[in-house]
DNA sequence: TGAGGGCTCTGCAACGATGCAGACATAGTG
DNA sequence: CACTATGTCTGCATCGTTGCAGAGCCCTCA
């Protein structure tokens, strides 16, 4: 099982296992002749250099983690694309990770033997650990913050403008003409601001137009996913007066509330205007296709990763609030024309 | 940056390094009032372990890695979920990569320098890199392969019946009286087999029936998405005698198909029925709900990793070929009867 | 009383690699 | 010709941990 080391190499060449190295490495210069015979030796053993000794004396692992609630959710699964993405052209890999949006499963993560002490760098996504509890178990390790919002700055954050971008969705419905805009994902209480944030912008938007909103319109869900949103939907129908619109919080619940609108015989976006915020490929390709705010994951990607490498080497930056761009996508599900060409998205 | 280690510790609480690790490890008897004092040192010192060096040590790392093509793509986002809770399960962590079906990419796995010695052990799912190139690459960590078929058997295994798979969902279709059943995705000269084992279950279901099958509807498709299964179902639509019917290689060509239809103002299941392979979620809530077969993906899971740590362990067994059950779901998109309740899928 | 046996605790070596300082030979310089 | 610079190559120490062998010590029992 054990492959050969440096110095079943030198044996075999007749040098010392420090030149191995160094031809390995490239280090110092060899001369030609030395450099053959080593080379010839680490061929026919077939030598691979045991990384984890390479890591120990160099003291980083050349990998991050990256812990997300779950990865089957095409955003995250989106999101860890470009992370190991931009990771791998940073020579770095990734390890991925889910909590499920269990707190318990957060904390591991923090306590005494988690992994986390392998990796050089954290890039968390959390739902249930808030930021004071992350900066109280004082890891040792740089961590970096996604998509959540964390008003005391004590970490490295990178995000889109929730507010700004609720708001702009709404608007684009109030814009549209519709009176009675619906939102589906509002978290009052929980931890993770991020469903908050976007209640406001989605309040603003109301205000900006001088309009009240009916708060039974406010539909909460424990969690983002399809179900929650087609179940949101029908309590939306159920009422004496039913939305015209809804902004749900992310691209699943959008999904889910299409779906049961489509159920109950109602045409979108004919009878019911939907807008969703992530831009996963699945809104593309949905009937209708979403309407949707589309953050840059490329760019959340890179920018997280970029200032995880910065913390990695030591720059002691104060942490940094880092908002990253979006826009807003009109496909079929608000304004319910078919795109001229081509006729598949790209 | 770097923390304190055993030596700190055992400085502190004035004891040896080796009675320390004894006190973290809990393995040989410590009395009360040492590992008491050991204690305090640890908890004043917020003692973290090395576990690179720990690794170097026991000479295994507690990782593995996961190596798919492309995370974003959901069957494969489902999967490394349960690969991750599987691997969790028994005290490892796992590494994900993507090589976006790049055989360059694959094939910089194998190459000396690569990151995979720092694995205990590799879960690859190839597209391009042939079992031969595998074995010829000596690789010194086990592997379990995922999802292809390989004839030689070089390596262990996992994956559902194939041809069973796609003889069943062809079989649906004629059984529902569809005459013009097209294939959507066969890969006659790719490497990897997958694609002509469903071929040939597609064939196999039509000679069971004693009909012919008509050359132009079976549609290669260079990849699995949903934009070459609505170029492809839109290739289809122009020939003079259109199908009723469409089996696809997998959910996502399913859903670029039914899109496509929609576009052209077709009705599935009424003028076209369409069958799909993954059970991803997303065809639960697309409409119409996409019938499709279902692997067993948690129990691909839990197999290949059990078969990887049997590896791990030493165990020599000849590499093992395992069959994991799937089953047909029926949806929409095939009866276009919406099932009497729950109008949400769980 | 002294040999034997637990119980604690310790020190050394090792995992496989790299940093560093220097050895040795050769070449260059005044 | 002595002396320094240069180019190759080597050995030792080290990263932080654990395996192993054994050192004390106290207790038991013949």
């Amino acid at each position: 099982m054990a492959g050969p080391t440096l110095r079943d190499v030198a044996k075999r060449a007749n040098v010392s296992i420090r030149t191995v190295s160094n031809v390995v490495n490239g280090y110092a210069p060899v001369s030609d002749e030395l450099r053959a015979r080593v080379q010839a030796a680490l061929d026919e053993l077939d030598y691979r250099p045991n990384l984890i000794a390479r890591n120990l004396k160099q003291g980083r692992s050349g990998m991050i983690a990256l812990v997300v609630p779950e990865l089957d959710v095409p955003y995250f699964a989106e999101l860890a694309r470009e992370v190991i993405t931009a990771a791998r052209a940073r020579g770095y890999v990734v390890m991925v990770d889910q909590t499920d949006g269990d707190g318990e499963r957060e904390r591991e993560l923090l306590s005494r033997d988690s992994r986390a002490t392998m990796f050089d760098g954290l890039l968390l996504s959390p739902l249930s650990v808030s930021a004071e509890e992350l900066r109280a178990r004082g890891n040792r390790v740089p961590i970096v913050l996604l998509g959540e919002h964390i008003f005391n700055g004590s970490f490295h954050h990178v995000a889109i403008d929730n507010v700004a971008a609720a708001r702009e969705a709404t608007a684009h419905l109030l814009g549209l003409g519709r009176r009675r805009v619906a939102a589906i994902g509002d978290q009052p209480y929980a931890t993770g601001e991020t469903a908050q944030l976007r209640t406001s912008g989605y309040r603003q938007a109301h205000a900006r137009e001088g309009l009240e909103v009916d708060e039974r319109l406010v539909v909460p869900t424990p969690r983002f996913h399809r179900r929650q949103g087609a179940a949101a939907m029908e309590q939306l129908l159920a009422l004496s007066e039913p939305p015209d619109a809804v902004f749900c919080y992310n691209d699943l619940l959008a999904l889910g509330a299409m779906r049961a609108l489509t159920r109950a015989g109602l045409r979108v976006p004919d009878d019911v205007a939907v807008v969703g915020m992530d831009d996963i490929e699945e809104g593309q390709y949905s009937t209708p296709s979403l309407t949707t705010i589309a953050p840059e994951k490329k760019e959340i990607a890179r920018m997280a990763v970029d200032v995880l490498m910065e913390s990695i080497s030591g720059a002691a930056r104060p942490p940094a609030e880092i908002v990253v761009p979006h826009r807003l996508i009109v496909r079929e599900s608000t304004t319910g024309q078919v795109p001229a060409s081509p006729a598949i998205p790209s």
